[in-house]
DNA sequence: CTGTTAGCGCATTCAG
DNA sequence: CTGAATGCGCTAACAG
């Protein structure tokens, strides 16, 4: 490949001019410039990002991690943080630490050595020695969706209280009094908040305060099955059920058609934190609040770039939307915008 | 940072002793070694990619440009792709083209600049300039899941024939004759030859030949859904429709929700090319062709580092596997492995 | 087995 | 405005 050093040769300028128009950091004269730039179009020479980096002490690489990026909630986040950051000049190593404390160690190991200049993270746990090291060299770090006990940094979000608010308001209008709460995991942020939202708010809403109705799993579909099953094992027969995020609903969905038949199970109106696109075409259709991973992703690379340029960064809760699908008739095709 | 400079002095050896500790290159003694270690322990020192890539000529990072990481077949597949890569100490620098060709000339760039020892690819349409010139610098390539004309490297991908050979047996053990088929776009070597393993097969399967019930959009939701209204328009009336692939299918779907309503739409059976995780609750629940994603990606990285230790690498179809749901009893749960 | 030395490609001094 | 020289952190010769 091409180096700088061939583009300065054949354009008859020194290095150091070639560098200069190249990166475009100081004044040149036209001439030369117009030499340099053909000559480097001429050879098809691309800067070599590691030397650049080695020189200048910053990649302009930023670091994502995800928690699963199966999930559609983390690519969509992933497909809008890459394209700000595209468009700010940086480019997002993308990593998933599949829920696990090990990988997320060994991306972070991996992020540290690439020397990523900023990191945009969705934590698992507590915080890992890794991290601390991170965060104690000074990285710039912004948190995605989750907090993390001992670490301070902003955290860009869904509102989940709006969320729930959304939620309650929903099931008092459908006249809903003995719902069932199908939660995640106490120790996330995500699914802590949530919890607190729906309790706080049930009676408020004409809805059960009886805790037999609420349980929990771990946010994937097989743990909230088993959880929706403790419900209706202690008896108790709700009239709609709340899952607290997408794979929970869809666990608590299989959980219901298995213990009470699908024909029973219809009956029961189902409504979800997170939408997911089959939710129009069960019966009934599901309702769900809509979770805006993109606006999330935009504002995170947003803030790390604040951070990362000296500036202020401060946490932000995206709000959610509602899509209420009760008898809700289908889509017109190709009514929408295009 | 520390410097391997650092952690020599304070090991008391010289730098390159450090290195050949670090980088385990060559043998050194038990003793400076231990001294070296933990030196390196106490500093916390992470080498620093970009001059060690600078100085060995490599990377060590491979480029995955997959063509919508919001797709659940490219998330699975990169997940896979990546575990696969760390097992063998490389990262994954994940990238998104978004079906956009420019921000996949922005992403090659991006993969140029970094000096990536190797990329998987998922090619959007012809050979671009920048993808040839990277072709010519000699960069190891692997194609997945579709083929490109005038670039001859290794394709990992699913085995279409295979998979349409599963749903026309399974339409006609249904016994069905009058089938929609709703494809996708010629262009893209996976629509094509889906589409033709399904025409050839149509015969042999006692399925019609009448080209009316055939049509094809984008591979996504609307254009399907565009497709599947211009045959229903044709005045032909399915018993069955069989999707290209998973948005296919869900276009299809909507489309025949609106136009015949959801009774109607109830009766026609639906079969797709890619297995979605709703598709068992939908009424009556879609049977549909389990396309290996995760495999694909593992032998995508497979193949790839085959080509860059200068060995040989081959293409591969994965196999597929179909998922029966015709008039099946809801799952039990807890009754998997784990 | 170990130390000294050179240089990967680039941006940036410092003189002119 | 330009050129010569320097060094970022690291590994790979080469000598010892």
């Amino acid at each position: 490949m091409a180096t700088i050093k061939d583009v300065a040769a054949r354009a008859g300028v020194s290095l150091a001019t070639a560098s200069r128009v190249l990166s475009g950091s100081s004044q040149t004269s036209e001439d030369s410039r117009g030499r340099v730039l053909s000559a480097a179009a001429a050879l098809g020479y691309v800067a070599h990002g590691p030397a650049r980096s080695l020189r200048r002490s910053r990649t302009d690489v930023l670091g994502l991690l995800v928690s699963d990026i199966r999930s559609p909630f983390f690519s969509e986040l992933a497909h809008a943080a890459e394209e700000e950051a595209r468009h700010h000049g940086y480019t997002v190593l993308l990593a998933n630490a599949n829920e696990d404390t090990d990988q997320a160690e060994a991306v972070l190991s991996a992020f540290a050595s690439q020397r990523i200049d900023g990191l945009l993270l969705s934590p698992q746990g507590p915080v890992s020695p890794r991290l601390s090291a991170l965060v104690s060299s000074g990285l710039p770090i912004v948190l995605l969706n989750r907090t993390v006990e001992g670490l301070s940094a902003p955290m860009y979000g869904t509102d989940n209280a709006g969320g729930v608010r959304h939620v309650l308001e929903w099931l008092q209008r459908r006249g809903h009094r003995d719902v069932a709460y199908v939660g995640g995991p106490e120790t996330m942020s995500t699914g802590a908040e949530r919890r607190t939202a729906y309790l706080d708010g049930r009676a408020a809403h004409g809805i059960t305060t009886d805790d037999a109705f609420v349980d929990a799993g771990d946010f994937l579909a097989e743990g909230a099955a088993e959880a929706m099953l403790r419900i209706l094992d202690r008896g108790v027969r709700p009239t709609a059920v709340f899952g607290a995020n997408g794979r929970t609903t869809l666990g608590a969905i299989r959980a219901l058609r298995e213990r009470l038949g699908a024909e029973a199970a219809r009956r029961i109106e189902i409504v979800s934190f997170d939408d997911l696109e089959w939710f129009e075409f069960v019966s009934p259709p599901i309702s769900a609040v809509r979770n805006d991973a993109a606006a999330i992703g935009t504002a995170g690379v947003r803030g790390l770039l604040d951070l990362i340029g000296g500036r202020e960064a401060s946490s932000e809760r995206v709000a959610t939307s509602f899509v209420d699908r009760a008898g809700e008739a289908p889509a017109r095709i190709g009514a929408s915008a295009r």
